[in-house]
DNA sequence: AAATAGTATAGACTATGCTTCATACTTTAT
DNA sequence: ATAAAGTATGAAGCATAGTCTATACTATTT
């Protein structure tokens, strides 16, 4: 059981981005009962995987509340499996779809060089 | 020379955010100095393209900013041209580590759908 | 001529995704 | 034991990218 400072050191995500994340309902971390003194919050492995899908499906260009749906899909215990396949095939759709869209981009980007190349 | 109404007609862009994002600098209309009974902003073909380029890269997950320096390099007169083509280098650049960044989520997300195909 | 639709401008408002601040308490290091 | 570092919480602030409202004037339609 890690503390949030092991959490950030190990995904590179800051401390207030992690509790940022936690108050946005993308995972939760436990306290220990069996310890008084303080309420520190206590996360599992899981976490740092639910982090790394939200670093990466973040950078690629999801939102939050797209990720949560994946995470929701994933390991939430309320979301039957037809509904969990189906939400986790749009989100493929939805990545070959912005893969599409980014040869597109990189197509058009490609022609503004070749234009610079040559008449400039 | 065409009205704000027929920009945003041809584009499918809603026509303030086609004022946002002049006013963000990303392109320039005409007054018409000869027309003296208005002050209507035309604008040329050329805009109709930009704004092409900014639904599409927008949609690939630039930023405007990021646009505007796609814009720039493309037709912005006081860049010399190495500066242009190493503006549109490093967008091809970025645009292959989307597109990487994108196959790996997908191959996550794969995986976590074939998990719940074969668990629950 | 009057109603309807289009244009311009400024400013307020919203949503997303953080980031910083203030306060207070706990734990660890020296 | 005292200072430094870590944790918790709530609230404010900020950047990006719009979206909406109010006001006012212009143009077009009937």
């Amino acid at each position: 059981m890690k503390l949030i400072n092991q959490l950030s050191k190990e995904t590179g995500i800051p401390i207030p981005t992690i509790r940022f994340y936690e108050k946005s309902g993308l995972f939760t971390g436990k306290k220990k009962e069996d310890v008084k003194s303080n309420n520190y919050t206590y996360y599992d492995e899981e976490v740092i995987k639910k982090l790394s899908l939200i670093r990466d499906a973040k950078s690629a260009g999801f939102t939050l509340s797209e990720i949560k749906e994946i995470i929701d899909a994933w390991y939430g215990k309320q979301i039957s499996k037809p509904e969990k396949l189906e939400i986790l095939s749009r989100k493929l759709v939805q990545i070959e779809t912005k893969i599409k869209e980014l040869k597109e981009v990189k197509i058009q980007i490609a022609f503004l060089k070749n234009e610079v190349e040559k008449c400039n």
